[in-house]
DNA sequence: CGGAGTTTGTGAAATCGTTCACACGGGAAG
DNA sequence: CTTCCCGTGTGAACGATTTCACAAACTCCG
């Protein structure tokens, strides 16, 4: 199969939350266009990024919700169940315990871990916090799939390691920093900050333009 | 100026990030290559984002590690404050109310909704949550700048709605949903859903093409 | 002061992702 | 059965972003 973008495998779990909304709705059918339309983007895209994986659709038609949902319920993994573990039970981490639709989707946050003794031996939902020395023997018993990062910067690749050496084959790392893993382990970042600092550039340019703009007597660009 | 792409902003908040670290470390100079390698990316990369913004480098020696992040904060329009409204006193709500790092890179949370009444009146920190119906009154006295989305899917574009009637510039939003918002208002996206199953992709693949690699007898490709 | 060595800044080339545009397949109606 | 219409699937064009590669600028050292 040819390397799927990174953005194809986003815009497929957009489409698929989209289509669970749809067959709420109770529309057996979908175009593209309309698939699109509710996401903000081309039919086009759309079509290109289905065209990866089949052909899903019937031309003159469109594509039938409840079997396309499904293909890519099993195209992004979601049709098995992952074993989670969580370290860090700050807010972050305490945040995404309580949250419940992870386990709907197929997450199972099977443990959680933290450095801090003071929160070691804490109860969160069914969960009791367990030192993340024990990360090791937690995870020789039966390994983990995914890691949550979720700790404060400074042990975020610390973390990344021994989660890495545990045989995670996923990350998902909260920490605002560049982390280093094995090719084979896959990372992806959540990071805030950078999505605050790149608002306040967007807010600045925005300004600055008027505020150019106004200068030179145009009426601003935006 | 140019239009500034996205990736190059994201990139602009890595820089300044390690360059505050590398302050702290002591060093005086970097140069475009120990930049990019504390970022896992090239050298080239980071010079051409910085071209878009002008000549900060000397030839032959580097950067200035505090003149340079001082050009980038005054890029990223982290020089001034922002004032920010939080919408949602839920686990995410809470869990950045607590984050205390956000002030000191100028994010100053002055405020925070919700809709449910058991919450309106609950002390977070220094703030007390208010009636998300009492959003254009508080904004009217003095307007917010960001907006964050911290409420359920249900309720995100509604409360966008409104973010923007009462005249944000710029939203950031947790909810794991499309949102519309006028042109002239920045908008910023954190799905976390989007990322849970872009891993569960990453995973799949990787079991799979090492499934496909065994049937024909080749090494895996990862 | 001059030559060796280093690193920036940037056009040009290469790569990657998106959009266009249309042939093709299929349904519906008469 | 034929015609008309609709919407998919996909090469090809386009656009955006990344990487290459090198001249220019500067430092360092003897």
């Amino acid at each position: 199969m040819a390397r799927i973008s990174g953005s194809t495998v986003r815009r497929l779990s957009h489409y698929y939350r989209v289509l669970e909304e749809v067959e709420v709705e109770g529309r057996r059918l979908i175009s593209s266009q309309r698939l699109a339309e509710r996401e903000g983007i081309t039919s086009a895209q759309v079509r290109k990024d289905l065209s990866y994986f089949g052909s899903f659709g019937r031309r003159g038609l469109g594509y039938e919700v409840g079997h396309l949902r499904n293909e890519i319920r099993s195209i992004l993994g979601l049709d098995r169940r992952w074993r989670v573990a969580v370290v860090g039970a700050g807010n972050i981490g305490t945040a995404l315990l309580s949250y419940q639709g992870f386990a709907a989707q197929g997450f199972d946050v099977v443990a959680v871990f933290d450095r801090d003794a003071g929160r070691v031996g804490l109860r969160l939902g069914a969960l009791t916090v367990r030192d993340v020395k024990d990360l090791p023997a937690a995870a020789s018993d039966r390994p983990f799939d995914i890691g949550v990062i979720a700790t404060p910067l400074s042990a975020a690749q610390e973390v990344a390691d021994s989660l890495v050496a545990s045989g995670v084959r996923g990350i998902l790392n909260f920490a605002p920093r560049k982390l280093f893993v094995p090719s084979h382990v896959a990372l992806r970042t959540v990071d805030m900050t950078v999505e605050f600092e790149s608002l306040s550039f967007a807010l600045s340019q925005a300004q600055g333009s008027r505020r150019r703009a106004a200068r030179f007597g145009r009426p601003p660009i935006e």
